[in-house]
DNA sequence: GTCTATATGTTGATAGAC
DNA sequence: GTCTATCAACATATAGAC
């Protein structure tokens, strides 16, 4: 009771180590190679640490993947709304400009990306590799993580085009989404992007595309008889 | 070597039928769960016929892969390029609107798709599953299939979007594909949407979506400098 | 051509020593 | 906490009978 805090507790200073190995290669190698595509050896070797550890720390490696998936996505969700709200507070009671409500959705991935790349930062980033796994561990996990943030930027794309059906800015959400994917699976730009600090070029590009698209939906009837003459 | 034909080859008639029961199979099953996620055993099981038969008529996996896409894949391409040639038929020397170039690019996949699915209909698309598969196996096969018809449209794009730079447009074009695998994904419409005969509500809108995205590139000085004021 | 049986390796997860 | 050793299940692919 009386030991000093220094003595009292040599056991926690080399613990947490390995388990942040291991979600550090589980990002890597389940971002690489997918679910299915990466064993819990690989993993553990990857992490230089045994096969026991990996299931020490997290049981299965089903609940590997989500420790991994959480510790990543929920700070870009979190700076997905900070900046929405930050957006929404500056313009008052005005509608938002399509293009910043992208912006807001779309760089915070880049972001925190760029921040958490001591890596080649040419591989896959997790999130999006799961985002198109059809492994059915990952699809469970895939809307819980991203139906919140949908369900809170839905709202400021109807307020900025109302004279949309809410169903068509969600599949135009939708869509953007999938430009994201797509970038971040690594599927665009085989050519000299892909470096760390310049994802602004991409970035800006991808931007550009989701705003026009968001902003050029067809204009369709507002009931229901799409095709009517 | 006078026998009457009709005797001469008696096994030639029950030979395809397995071996496109197998085909269908592995296009259902590679599609649902991936490459990684189906095993030879259950592909062979859902064709009603035995582990051995697969690997007797395709040799390994990878291969059956391979013929699966082939065969889905390049009708699709043929297709494309034949739209896109027509239209340029008709517009004599005249570039063509980027509407139609895009509306021949991705209408294609949705028409065939159609014609093709005697089953659920809501089953995803084999290719797009490849296209984010992270398999060996499948990335090797990906670009040889892509790369042929992405050449074949960068010019036409040229044409119609003259003031942009080849390398932008590409990436847009890249970004246009992003699009079409996530719907064809089955990551679009969670709703109504998916059933057979109307992809039509859905493609009017991808096609809008990525006419937009298109025509709306952001324009950058045709130097190297892209952030000087 | 298709089957059964099998060879050979890998998987995720666990038991028990330390 | 981490290791080695091991389990049962599953993988791809092949051999040989019919």
């Amino acid at each position: 009771m009386a030991q000093p805090t220094s003595l009292a507790r040599p056991p926690a200073p080399l613990v947490g180590d390995t388990r942040e190995r291991l979600l550090d290669a589980a990002e890597q190698l389940f971002g690489e190679n997918g679910f299915d595509g990466t064993s819990m050896r690989a993993l553990a070797r990857a992490a230089g640490t045994g096969l026991s550890a990996a299931n020490y720390h997290f049981g299965s490696k089903e609940a590997l993947l989500t420790a991994v998936m959480l510790r990543r996505i929920n700070p870009v969700n979190e700076l997905r709304i900070q900046r929405l709200e930050t957006l929404e507070a500056q313009a008052g009671n005005q509608p938002l400009r399509v293009e910043d409500i992208v912006d807001a959705y779309l760089r915070p991935v880049f972001e925190i990306r760029a921040a958490s790349l001591q890596r080649d930062a040419s591989s896959p980033w997790l999130a999006a590799r799961v985002y198109s796994d059809p492994s059915d561990a990952v699809s469970k996990l895939k809307r819980e993580l991203f139906v919140r943030v949908h369900a809170r930027f839905l709202p400021a794309l109807q307020r900025a085009l109302p004279q949309h059906a809410v169903r068509d800015l969600e599949i135009a959400q939708q869509l953007t989404t999938g430009l994201l994917v797509h970038v971040l699976s690594g599927n665009v730009s085989e050519g000299e992007l892909g470096s760390a600090q310049d994802y602004e070029a991409i970035l800006r590009r991808l931007i550009a595309y989701a705003t026009a698209g968001l902003t050029h939906l067809p204009v369709v009837p507002a009931d229901g008889a799409e095709e009517q003459p």
